[in-house]
DNA sequence: TATACGGCCTTGTATATACAAGTTGGTCAC
DNA sequence: GTGACCAACTTGTATATACAAGGCCGTATA
């Protein structure tokens, strides 16, 4: 409820970037709930990465990320209407699966945990542009895609899941600038470089990194495989 | 304190993988604490992907994820020398500045926000692997780091950060595989594919997914920048 | 004018308590 | 034997309360 109503105001720019929050114990007044209730609704919109918190000073409304952050999970299909292009999708697979130990932790369930399996390619103008393979959490699952999966008539496969957030890392193939091709010792404009973006959250540290990889020189162990 | 004991207890494998860890009030009872205050260290371990829980039936060590996984935080030093090969870094700055929008919306910290900035190249024998840029929140910087940050000499830039947790998405070049070939209409073998694995959390959904893009297909908007 | 202090606000942390929701396993009646 | 039911556990959620820690600002004092 409380997430609800911030969520609106920020949308509809009734609270601009920088705007004090009201603070918990304000909120929990105004809903009639405790104040560690509202509390913990701020903790995870703070979460999110739609506010931000500095205890002494108060919540304030996050800096918008921009179409394109890497931050941001993106969505290919507003990316595709964006650009004016036909947004499609074909459903290769559909099935509930009990989840591998990588799938079962991610989703933080335990070990063999029924989970839904979808396989999706996205198109963009006819073009296939992304194969998509998702794990969902059935508990969490949004209701269009539990009826996907209990009538096995996937007509209607959405690309957008609500409000998108999330923590995502993701790769480009950059032109290599002059200190960091020394740095790398890289010709530049030649190496196709793998570029990470993460985020470490943990109770001792955080932190927020960008890896820069000469594509040549280091390969990850992993084969496609979860 | 109860975060520490489990840990260890998971790394000496004195809980083996489905081993049902005591319960909240056990370990409440045990440490002299609050039901609530052991419901947290357990939650947080839980989102760092070390527990699994189901309401009714109880908390489970979860699977280990094998080196190379592609959830865990990959430590490069660690990598390095696992291989044999002399791992050491070239510490190319070191500052303290104000944060900028996207940074410290990743942080979750308010706009302008002062954090450390460092940039790292990591070298396996002596060949430059890595480059790093790193935004830490000094709230929560390691000790040692924040030595560095206040003498200016940093003699000693530790690559490994106490027990890495995190969520990462990463990026390899792979040989296709014919289904996934001829779902993209792309040749076997020929194309750079990009991979993105991606955690989806929020409370309304949470899933998992690996987003495969043909590299010539797909680019991302943003250039070089955070 | 400049500084120090204190009051008042904020978030951060911990506790005790209550009940809901889900799983497990035993007991009892048939 | 079999099914229904219940008690005893588990985690999930919410509340009220208390105090610590940090920022802000006005006031008193030198």
């Amino acid at each position: 409820m409380i997430k609800r109503y911030i969520r609106a105001q920020i949308d509809n720019y009734l609270w601009p970037t920088n705007f004090q929050v009201p603070s918990e114990n304000q909120l929990a007044q105004k809903f009639a709930v405790s104040r560690m209730t509202a509390r913990r609704a701020l903790s995870e919109l703070t979460d999110e990465g739609l506010l931000a918190r500095t205890q002494g000073r108060g919540t304030f409304v996050a800096e918008p990320v921009t179409a394109g952050s890497l931050l941001e999970v993106r969505n290919i299909a507003d990316e595709i209407s964006a650009e004016g292009h036909s947004y499609s999708n074909r459903i290769l697979q559909l099935a509930q699966i009990s989840a591998s130990a990588k799938v079962s932790r991610a989703l933080g369930l335990i070990d063999g945990a029924a989970v839904y399996y979808s396989v999706v390619v996205h198109l963009d103008n006819a073009l296939p542009i992304q194969w998509e393979e998702r794990y969902t959490n059935p508990a969490l699952a949004p209701k269009y895609l539990e009826q996907n999966f209990s009538t096995q008539t996937p007509n209607a496969y959405l690309s957008r899941v609500a409000p998108l957030t999330g923590v995502e890392t993701t790769v480009e193939a950059i032109s290599v600038g002059i200190d960091l091709a020394q740095a790398l010792e890289i010709e530049p404009g030649s190496a196709c470089l793998q570029i990470w973006r993460r985020t470490i959250s943990h109770s001792d540290t955080a932190s927020f990194a960008r890896l820069v990889h000469p594509g040549n020189r280091y390969r990850l162990g992993a084969q496609l495989e979860f």
